[in-house]
DNA sequence: CATGAATGAGGATTCATTCAT
DNA sequence: TATGAATGAATCCTCATTCAT
């Protein structure tokens, strides 16, 4: 009974949430109206206020929860033991999937509040740490030389995002990671190819 | 007469297109304003909607304007032959002085027009043409590897406008690049080091 | 069963009308939400309007009930035969301990409904009698001379309401009344001075 | 031409005073709308916003206005010299022929915003001004006795801030002012009269 | 050519009240 | 009895654009 009631509520609820996704996929969540959700989720403009404090709120929990469902799967793939090349790959999968969701963001992250910003880049920073870990494991190692891996690490990010915000422009069908995959990886992987040693006796 | 008013009418429009220059260095054009234009540049708010047929319009020239102007003195310097290390010295050494400029536009060009977005692709595509024969010449000669010279650029220009976009989050003081350069450079270079072809011995 | 429902049911109506007088008491009721009464009473919102017809329906009853409690003290204590210095400090020191409350009934009576304010108007003119008693008593044995008393009162209750209502203005730390007690009773009384009937020789 | 135009803003601007102000003496500014001043008004709303920064804007200018309207006429009347007696009929010929204006400002300061409710108690603090002095110079010329004149002057607003918030309940043909001008008149001067000097040699 | 007053649709948010459970 | 999710009208305010002057 009072669980028919919840459960209508947590249906409305998502009925919102998936609402305004949806129409963030479209548009991006710049021009989004609140009016507009509402009557694409086919409930009253108020019924936003009640599920949701404000408009901003709705929209750091749309992201937030895109985010936690992505990074839910995506965590366990990265934990076990990679190569770099494999943590990549697991990760390009990832982006190839949910490419007009990651466009979006990494168009649209720099306008965002402060809060929603902090709230994205946090997750960012929890999938850069597994990079982070596996070049730093392979250095120690020596399968790689030592390097700057927090700037080899915005090259990668950096080209990514600059691939997913300008997609249109580089990709013929309108999935730019696809496309692009191979040259983005072999590209930053040259990064870690060993130097040229210069011979003992050199 | 004719002329006089004509001046007259050009003079206008290019307060106009200052001013709206000056206000989208220090804030982007998004949250701009007409009236707040119009205001700072000294004219009726009805005149500026006399001169561009729309806001969009308005944004269009000044941007297009501000970078034909920044080519300009650009182009020469890469003209001259160079290493590539040098190239980039001089870009990134162009990018730190008009950071403010290129950092609202490497925030704003997903989201202007489609026409908008092709002139500053443009531009920009016109600036990898350097690079590109620079690379091209030194691959050549074999002072470098062979490599897939598009996606390295695409870490360039992807990795620089990561950077200037979300500027805030990476510099200390609103200098991106000036705080960045070293790491940019060393970690772009390593992609054009050779590879380790030989045995030390060989 | 129907006792035990029955009074269940007055339980949480005086829980309502206890809470919505406690809020009153803070901040007046014209900015309280029924949400906010509920929440604090730790009923539904829906309960609320289960109990009472209307929001405005609420109010009147605490006003009512509050009122009724004062009253109820206050009565007594001025029954005793009095001064009439003496009824006003009593009456002050009413007005005192509940300053918050007749605050709060000082500034708002003019805006609720005719009912609610001719009730509150009601018991008021039941303190007033007191005091009206007791000056035609003074003046009829002579202590004080005649005078316009229902003026004088509503010169009292005025100026009572007055400084009730703007206290913020007046005190330094939220007591008008204590603050200004005793300029308001040597000014009142001024009223019931003798006048200077006769020459000094007479 | 000009003139013409500035003209038929200034027209606006008035149209829209006017009628916030008729419609603040019919119902009070608490539940006015600017929706509904526009509508009124007979413009847009936006107009609206376009005269006046903000509501609550609107409502200091109209109260202003008003009240200096008000004071213009009253101050040179209150500047001659005069008599108590003759000031205190001045000032209640001026609420007489205002009191729909004044009964709102008396109901409705205490939930004014505080600026607004400061630009309001200081032209209450300038008419006091003048009782002041009055009452001052009577005093040191002799005339009355030395008193509390800051609390005759509290007993004199609060009074008629008592009868003009509580119109109705005391008039019985709405207007209280008129109708009580004498008692008020007569009682407050009461505060004045000499004390019944004990004769010298007692 | 230039003006700037006027527009009105659109923005987010609040809240007393209802009604199915 | 009590619940609480849903409503929708109402709130103030913004802003690109138009048009009579």
């Amino acid at each position: 009974m009072t669980n028919k009631r919840s459960l209508a509520k947590q249906e409305t609820r998502q009925k919102l949430l998936a609402t305004a996704k949806e129409m963030l996929i479209l548009n991006g969540l710049l021009p989004l109206s609140t009016v507009e959700i509402a009557r694409q989720a086919g409930v009253a403009h108020g019924t936003l206020f009640f599920h949701f404090q404000s408009k901003e709120n709705l929209l750091v929990e749309v992201i937030d929860q895109e985010l936690l469902q992505i990074t839910t799967e995506l965590y366990p793939l990265l934990e076990r033991p990679h190569q770099l090349r494999e943590l990549l790959d697991t990760y390009l999968n990832f982006l190839e999937r949910e490419e007009l969701f990651f466009a979006v963001i990494a168009r649209e992250t720099p306008f965002y509040t402060p809060e929603l910003r902090r709230s994205i880049l946090g997750r960012e920073a929890a999938v850069r740490q597994y990079f982070y870990r596996a070049i730093e494991t392979a250095v120690q190692s020596g399968q790689i030389q030592p390097l700057d891996i927090t700037s080899s690490l915005n090259f990668l990010f950096g080209t990514l995002t600059y691939y997913l915000s300008l997609g249109e422009a580089f990709a013929s069908r309108g999935c730019v990671i696809a496309e692009k995959r191979a040259s983005i990886v072999e590209t930053w992987m040259k990064l870690f190819e060993e130097a040229p040693k210069k011979g003992p006796g050199a």
